[in-house]
Order: C-alpha cells, then sequence, then structure tokens
RNA sequence: GGGCGGAUAGCUCAGUUGGGAGAGCACAGCCCUUACAAGGCUGGGGUCACAGGUUCAAGCCCUGUUCCGCCUACCA
C-alpha cells in the first residue's frame, strides 16, 4: 500500500542510484540498434545549475529517455567547459580576496590553483544534473581541458594553421581593460547610453581661424593622427592637405579626405585616431597614418598621451575636457545617445585596443556552415532562427581567437630566440630548424570557444577513428538556447563540417529564455533568479521537470513562475492516488491479465474498458508526434489531459461499480484494463517525470517484463486498441451524464438527492443508454433512468436539451419554475446565436458554390442539429409556462 | 539604422496546412460521493492590439499604425 502523500526526496536518490548501477544510461558503440546521440552544452565548470540549465537538460533528457525507450541505442554525452575567463576571474577574485593576486603567484602555480579550484568544485554542477535526473552516461564524461580534448584542440590548429586559415596579426581589437585580455566580437555586448557629443576646434598651423570636430571620446584625440573630411563636401575641399595643431599637445596633423566622412554628421569633420578607433584604424591604413597607443592594457593613459600620462581612461576624459573648456577649444557639448561595448564576463568597458593577435580566417568556413543549414542538412527549429544564423554567418568577421589569460589551452606555437622561426606543432618541439634548443612559447591562451566548437567530436575521440564517432557523429539534435547560436552553435557546425566533412547533428533545437514572472531577465545582481533546486526540494524534481515541459512551447520566452509548478504539483498528487487506488483493489482472487489476453478477447470487455484503451492509443500516436516534433509542452497537456480528465474523472469512476462487484468476470476485466492503461500512462510520462513513474511503476502488480521502466518500450499508437465506436459512444454517455449534472449543479440541486431522470431519445443513441445504465446512474447519481421515443415532458421538470437526447428531470415541489425559465431562455439564446450563424452562412450563395463540400456538409448537419435543439427548448419553454398559468 | 518576435479570458499562455476560439491558475455556487479537499461537480468571463485589404470564410494570409521585448550594427 503506497503512503497517503508522494513524498519526492528519499524516492528520486533511490531510483537514480539504481539507474545508475544498473547502468541504464550507458550507450553501446557496437550496438545494433539505430543511434541517437545528444553532446550536453558544457556548463562551466565552476557554475551551478540555474533555471536555464533545468529547462535545457531536462529538454534533453525527455528527448534522450523518449529515444532510450523507443529502442535507439542513445548516448547524450556529459562534460563540463573549462570557461577560461570566467573561471579564472572566480579564482582571481579568491586571490584578492586573501590578498594576493595571480602574478604574485606566477603562471604555473596560477594553473595549479585553479585546478585545486576545479576539484573542490567542479562537481556541483554534474551532481545537480543528477539531482534533475539527467540520465548522462557518465563514464564517457569529458572535459574541455582534460588530455583527449586538449589533442584535438591542438591537431584542429596545426591543420588550419597549415591551411592558411589562422594567422597572427596587429590588429584593432576588442579589450577588457580589467579582464586584461583581448575579446572576439561577439564577446562585446552592446547597450545604449546616454551620452554626450562634444566639439573640439583644432587651429590651423599656416592661417587664421581653425576646424571644429565632433567626438564622443575627447580623450583620444590624444592619440590624433589627421582629421578627416568628406571629399565632396564644398566647405572643406580648399582645406585638404593644409595642417591643423591638436590643442595643448600641439602636435601638427594633416586635414586628409576620405569617402567614409558622413558630411551631414557633426561638423563633417572627424578626428582620425587610428589606434583607438575602427574606423579610424582602416582609415589609417588606407592613408598610411600613424598609430599612436595613447593607452596600455589596464585602460591607463601611456607615455604617448603626455601630460594626461597615469590618468585612468574615464578620469583621463574628464581632464581633457576641463583643460579644453579652460583654454577655449571646446566649441559645444550636446547630448547623444550612442551603444558602448562591454565585456561579457565583467561588464567593464571595452577598449578598442591595437595589439598582436591569433585569428582565424572564417569566411570560407562559414560557407560551409550556410550551405549546411541552406540544404537542410542541419534543420534549426523553430526555422525563425534560421534567419539570424545566416545574418549573422554572412556579415562575419575574422575571429580573434587568443586570450591573454593563462586558465585555457595555451596557443601551440613556439618561437625561436635565435632565429624569426616559428613553430607550430602538436607535441612541444624539442629544438628549431636553427638548431637552437631556445624556445619560447606562446603566452596568449586560446579562446574557450574555440575547444567547444570542436566538442560533438572531440568528445567521441577525435582525432582518433574511434567507435563512437562512427556510431554517433553526427549527433541527432543539438538543444540549447539562443543566446548561445553565434558563441557555440554556428561555431560547431563550421568545424564539424571541415574536420569530419559532416555536419555535427542534424537538428538544432533552440528554446527560450526563462525570465521571471514580470518578464525580467533574471540576474543576480537583480536578485530575481530561480533556483531551481530550491523548487525541487519544495515541489519535487518531477513536478519542475513538467512544469519546464509545459511552458516549453516554441518561440516566446517564458515568464516563470513558482505557482505553476504548485499547480503541476497537484498532478503528480492525482497520480500517486490513481496508483493508490489500484493497489486497493488488487486482491488475490482476482486474476490480473495481459494485454495478449486483452488483445485474444480472453476477457469481455466493457465500453469504458474499450475506450480508455482506445484513448490511449489515441494519445500514444499524439504524444510520439509532439515529441517527435519539440512539442513539448504538447506533448505534457495531452498527458495532463488523458491521465487527469479522461483516466481519473471517467474512466475510473465508471469502473468503481465493477470492481467492487461479486462478478469475477467484470471485476477482473476493469482491472486488468485500469493496470494496463495506467501502466502505459506511466511509461507515456516517464520521460518528462521519470522518478515518481518508476517509484509507482515498480509497484503495479502487472507490467511489461523489463527491470526498470526507463527501459520499457515505449508506447506507441495500437490499431488493436484502437476503438470510433467505443469514442462515439461515450460521447453519448457524457453527454447524458453531464446534461443531468447541468441541471443539478445550476438549479443547486444537492447531489445527495438521487434524481428519477427522464432521456427521450430513438434508436442507436437509446441502445447506448440502456446498454450503459449502470455507468449513468452512477455518474449522474440517479435512482431511476427511463428511456424512449414517446417519453413526454413530465410535469415540473427540468430540462437539458443534448444532439439526440432531452433529459428531463422531475421536481415536483422543489423546482422554481422562474429558475427555470430563465435557465432554458439562457441557453435558448446561446443556441440560437450559433444557429443565426450557421443560417447566415447557408444562404450565402458564394458558400454553397466555393466551399469544399466537406464543410458545407457539416455545417448543414449543425444547422439541423441547432433547429431540432431551439425546437425542443422553445417547446420546454411552452410547457414550463402552461405550468405555470395553472398553477 | 537593419532584422526578428510578441499583443487572445482577471493572470500565465496554447491555438501545426484559413472553416467564427481552448487550457491551467484565479473567480462564483454546490459537495468531505469509501484514490485524491493538493479533491469532485457546475457555472460566469474574450470586438483574438488598432485600421485597411485578400477570401464564400481571417486569431491565422497581405499592407499600414501603436505599444512591448529581443538580436544585430564601425555615423565620429
Amino acid at each position: 500500500m503506497l503512503d497517503k502523500r508522494y513524498d519526492p526526496k528519499e524516492i528520486e536518490k533511490k531510483w537514480y542510484d539504481f539507474w545508475i548501477e544498473k547502468e541504464y544510461f550507458k550507450a553501446d558503440s557496437k550496438s545494433d540498434k539505430p543511434p541517437y546521440c545528444i553532446v550536453i552544452p558544457p556548463p562551466n565548470v565552476t557554475g551551478s545549475l540555474h533555471i536555464g540549465h533545468a529547462l535545457d537538460n531536462t529538454l534533453q533528457d525527455i528527448m534522450i529517455r523518449w529515444k532510450r525507450m523507443s529502442g535507439f541505442n542513445t548516448l547524450w554525452m556529459p562534460g563540463t567547459d573549462h570557461a577560461g575567463i570566467a573561471t579564472q576571474n572566480v579564482v582571481e577574485k579568491d586571490l584578492n580576496s586573501k590578498g594576493t593576486d595571480r602574478h604574485a603567484l606566477g603562471r604555473e602555480a596560477f594553473i595549479e590553483k585553479v585546478w585545486e579550484w576545479k576539484k573542490l568544485y567542479g562537481r556541483t554542477i554534474i551532481n545537480q544534473l543528477k539531482v534533475l535526473g539527467a540520465s548522462c552516461d557518465w563514464s564517457r564524461e569529458r572535459f574541455t581541458l582534460d588530455e583527449g580534448l586538449s589533442r584535438a584542440v591542438r591537431e584542429v590548429f596545426l591543420r588550419l594553421y597549415e591551411e592558411g586559415l589562422i594567422y597572427r596579426g596587429e590588429y584593432l581589437i576588442n579589450w577588457c581593460t580589467r579582464c586584461h585580455t583581448a575579446l572576439s566580437d561577439i564577446e562585446v555586448e552592446h547597450e545604449d547610453r546616454q551620452g554626450k557629443l562634444w566639439q573640439i576646434r583644432y587651429d590651423f598651423v599656416d592661417e587664421e581661424g581653425g576646424l571644429t570636430v565632433a567626438t564622443t571620446r575627447p580623450e583620444t584625440y590624444l592619440g590624433d593622427t589627421a582629421v578627416a573630411v568628406n571629399p565632396e563636401d564644398t566647405r572643406y575641399t580648399n582645406l585638404i592637405g593644409k595642417k591643423v595643431r591638436l590643442p595643448i599637445i600641439e602636435r601638427e596633423v594633416p586635414i586628409i579626405a576620405d569617402e567614409f566622412v558622413d558630411s551631414t554628421f557633426g561638423t563633417g569633420a572627424v578626428k582620425v585616431t587610428p589606434a583607438h578607433d575602427p574606423n579610424d584604424f582602416e582609415m589609417g591604413k588606407r592613408h598610411d597614418l600613424p598609430f599612436i597607443n595613447i593607452m596600455t592594457g589596464d585602460g591607463t593613459m601611456s607615455e604617448e598621451a603626455g601630460p594626461y600620462k597615469g590618468l585612468d581612461r574615464f578620469e583621463c576624459r574628464k581632464r581633457v575636457l576641463e583643460d579644453l573648456e579652460k583654454t577655449g577649444y571646446l566649441e559645444m557639448t550636446q547630448d547623444h545617445d550612442h551603444a558602448l561595448g562591454h565585456c561579457y564576463r565583467c561588464k567593464t568597458v571595452v577598449e578598442p585596443y591595437l595589439s598582436k593577435q591569433w585569428f582565424v580566417k572564417i569566411k570560407p568556413l562559414a560557407e560551409e556552415a550556410i550551405k549546411a543549414v541552406k540544404d537542410g542538412r542541419v534543420k534549426i527549429i523553430p526555422a525563425g532562427w534560421e534567419n539570424s544564423y545566416f545574418d549573422w554567418m554572412e556579415n562575419i568577421r575574422d575571429w580573434c581567437i587568443s586570450r591573454q589569460i593563462w586558465w585555457g589551452h595555451r596557443i601551440p606555437v613556439w618561437y625561436c630566440e635565435s632565429c624569426d622561426e616559428i613553430i607550430v606543432s602538436r607535441e612541444t618541439p624539442e629544438k628549431c630548424t636553427c638548431g637552437s634548443t631556445e624556445l619560447k612559447q606562446d603566452e596568449d591562451v586560446l579562446d574557450t570557444w574555440f575547444s567547444s566548437a570542436l566538442w560533438p567530436f572531440s568528445t567521441l575521440g577525435w582525432p582518433e577513428e574511434t567507435d563512437d564517432l562512427r556510431t554517433f557523429y553526427p549527433t541527432s539534435v543539438l538543444i540549447t538556447g539562443f543566446d548561445i547560436l553565434f558563441f557555440w552553435v554556428a561555431r560547431m557546425i563550421m568545424m564539424g563540417l571541415k574536420f569530419r566533412g559532416e555536419q555535427p547533428f542534424h537538428h538544432v533545437y533552440i528554446h527560450a529564455l526563462i525570465r521571471d514572472a514580470e518578464g525580467q531577465k533574471m540576474s543576480k545582481s537583480k536578485g530575481n533568479v530561480v533556483d531551481p533546486l530550491e523548487m525541487t526540494e519544495a515541489f519535487g524534481t518531477d513536478a519542475v521537470r513538467f512544469t519546464l515541459a509545459a511552458y516549453a512551447a516554441q518561440g516566446r520566452d517564458i515568464k516563470f513562475s513558482e505557482e505553476r509548478v504548485e499547480g503541476y504539483r497537484h498532478f503528480l498528487n492525482k497520480i500517486w492516488n490513481v496508483a493508490r487506488f489500484i493497489s486497493m483493489n488488487v486482491d488475490n482472487e482476482t486474476e490480473v491479465r495481459s494485454i495478449s489476453d486483452i488483445h485474444d478477447s480472453k476477457l469481455s470487455l466493457s465500453l469504458a474498458d474499450r475506450w480508455i484503451m482506445s484513448r490511449l492509443s489515441g494519445v500514444s500516436r499524439d504524444v510520439n508526434h509532439a515529441l517527435d516534433e519539440y512539442r513539448f509542452n504538447d506533448a505534457a497537456s495531452l498527458l495532463y489531459q488523458y491521465v487527469w480528465h479522461e483516466l481519473c474523472d471517467w474512466y475510473v469512476e465508471m469502473i468503481k461499480p465493477d470492481l467492487s462487484s461479486t462478478n469475477a468476470e467484470s471485476k477482473s476485466a476493469a482491472l486488468s484494463t485500469l493496470i494496463y492503461v495506467f501502466e502505459s500512462a506511466l511509461a507515456l510520462m516517464h520521460p518528462i517525470m521519470p522518478f515518481i513513474t518508476e517509484e509507482i511503476w515498480q509497484q503495479l502488480p502487472a507490467r511489461a517484463d523489463v527491470d526498470s521502466l526507463c527501459i520499457r518500450a515505449y508506447p506507441v499508437y495500437d490499431e488493436k486498441l484502437h476503438n470510433r465506436e467505443s469514442e462515439k459512444k461515450m460521447d453519448i454517455i457524457i453527454n447524458a451524464v453531464t446534461g443531468v449534472r447541468s441541471i443539478r449543479g445550476e438549479l443547486n440541486i444537492s447531489p445527495s438527492r438521487e434524481l428519477k431522470v427522464f432521456i427521450k431519445t430513438t434508436g442507436e443513441v437509446e441502445e447506448v443508454l440502456t446498454d450503459n445504465m449502470t455507468f449513468i446512474m452512477k455518474l449522474a447519481r440517479t435512482a431511476e433512468i427511463e428511456t424512449g421515443s414517446e417519453i413526454s415532458v413530465p410535469k415540473n421538470s427540468a430540462t437539458a436539451i443534448k444532439s439526440s437526447m432531452e433529459i428531463f428531470v422531475p421536481l415536483k415541489g422543489i423546482i422554481d419554475v422562474d429558475a427555470e425559465i430563465t435557465r432554458l431562455n439562457k441557453e435558448f439564446s446561446k443556441t440560437e446565436k450559433e444557429f443565426t450563424f450557421l443560417s447566415r452562412k447557408l444562404t450565402n450563395v458564394d458558400f454553397i458554390e466555393k466551399a469544399p463540400e466537406a464543410v458545407v456538409k457539416e455545417c448543414r448537419r449543425n444547422y439541423d442539429e441547432y433547429l431540432d435543439k431551439l425546437q425542443s427548448i422553445r417547446d420546454n419553454i411552452d410547457k414550463m409556462k402552461e405550468l405555470e398559468e395553472s398553477d
């Protein structure tokens, strides 16, 4: 006997351990079964599980468990990401709090420290995934910095370098002055800011007056090496070639002409700072201007900034403005909004900074990756994201892959101290071709995303040609949020195509972002973060998983509310109670028959039995279909609807008389059917709610012949169970029952009062009603039901009109005639509205001629039905009125 | 500046080839009917943002408008 309430805690742990012990999650690289593989988006090794992870991994687990039960050789490949900048920041923060820093420690000791940190905290998120129920093959778990993956990284670097797709050069890159490293373009987050536009006058060198330029960054004037105007701009054509003098520092720079300059903006003259602005950089190249770097890596002013040397860049701006103001060179200040780039890891304002970096020449890789999506080798779901993908890929710029941090894959490049040789190698080289052993490895490490781009094949053993790789690559689907579409998904496609010749996955399923109940993005600083583990503590993991699945409709962000989790916990409680109900009805005498007995008609099933079986078959079909299209919310609501509103509300109620009957045969049929459909429903729900379903399943008196629900065959559409006839008949019964209930409810008749009911009907409908009288009487709580075509309205009756039947409930002495007339009038006008709509449609010649025949036919049928119904209601109202008058 | 998405019941949202709208929660009434009060039954509630258009027929397709998100961008 099950406990009165479902208590998730111990149960969850028990079954997770059981699954692991039985190795159900282990993939087989030599299996004959069709493969199904998902690689996990590797969470940051020092991170902890947030609600976005919970969603992402629940969806993956649903797919994996579903496919595993459906007979696939499944591999859910788990692992973690070393997350270079993020992890280094965390450890540096810790060092800072202890009064030291990484420079004091030195490179080797610092890296040692990070590894220690990883050992301490690196399992946190993995353990949290296990709490969530993730059925990963943990025996294959990988880490982006482990040996195998590092080999893959060096192999890819080398091959790209040899093909000329990796190069080194001095360019203007995005520099985070706090993280002290270069960033790629997408690692910069742009944010609109209210700013100022300042106009500064530069005096002419050889004549009176000056030229005014507009800028949002006045401090960079210290690095100006020209002033540019548009060659077409007649205001300035006579000035081209002349010189101006920069205020205060008195450097002389030329006035040049460049098409880039927009003469309508500002004053039409722009200061050119080639070392501190991307456009100016290009202009500098075009005009062969000097590049003056006025800043150092930590965002303070360099030697080149003259009197401002040593100042922080923002302090410098203030001082420059003050000085320009004082000397009269600041001519105007106006408001000006513009987007400002911030570091995606620490939110510091990013600085365009001139430095020597490694880049991937990305266009050739991107072209292939665009093709793969265009020709359908990779399908992005929902397809709307393909546009973003193409847009980004088509305008992609070379990828800066070197980072000036220590935690990561060190760039496999060595420089000879004796000659100019550059050695790129898989293994650490002993000596240079010139014979020198004085080799120095490049100081930088690679962008973390460089290694994660290889994840789908590096985790499977590449560059080794492993069984895993042969079996599971390309993987089946990648499930992730849109926020890393460019960072990760696009790059995996590029690298997968390049190094495997095949796309890394067939599908990319992109799910929404989870926001708080007000629609705000969750963030630690706002304090509106929902901790999924707190949720699982409070409501159980299954309730959280079910909620996430139910929320996961395509194409819209999720506003997460705890109340909804609470609501679905009620669903679990409902499931639990069906199980209790079953266990209460199982006894030693009653034989529980198998599905094959049912199929072989070895026991006679009631209409209810046949109906719930048929519905099971239909729901199985629909759930499979929904999951096949990643419509998780549909799958969840189909199951919710079936279990609660069909199985519990109708079926269980209908078989109660059979279960308590002394007729062994009918009890056996009902109980066998109940257990069969419930066992199947548990299987259908298992991918979404693995724990409660396993717990109950293990205690069922009859079930499929396997040791765990997680390897039971997933239910599918069963033609033998499909039974349209029974569904049609059930509709009639449900109509009759709800008809009586409506009368009871609306006229406030106590449920304890047993009613006598007359139903006027004919033919097949009457047959169905008489055949199932016990069901109807039980569900409608009636003492007696009379059916027939000749039934006339008894005195003082309430009436309900349903298709093909009129239901009368005589309520002598109780009925309020006025109330009943009101009720019928309401029903009449409701019906009339429908009716006039239909009749208007049918009198429309165009509709009759142009609409498909089936639609017109349907419309006619409804018309007739509503016409009958209206007539019946009218009649009944008249009779009521007669009654009223005769009284 | 460009692109994408959203606006449907009081709230949160479904609505898959166009055939006059659904769920959960909330609300109201009745009920402890021996699985479940975390429950049962019944009921009220919607100009599908606005304005046009296509069509026999529009929540759905087209155009425009308003409001709200997001992505992207080198106008200093």
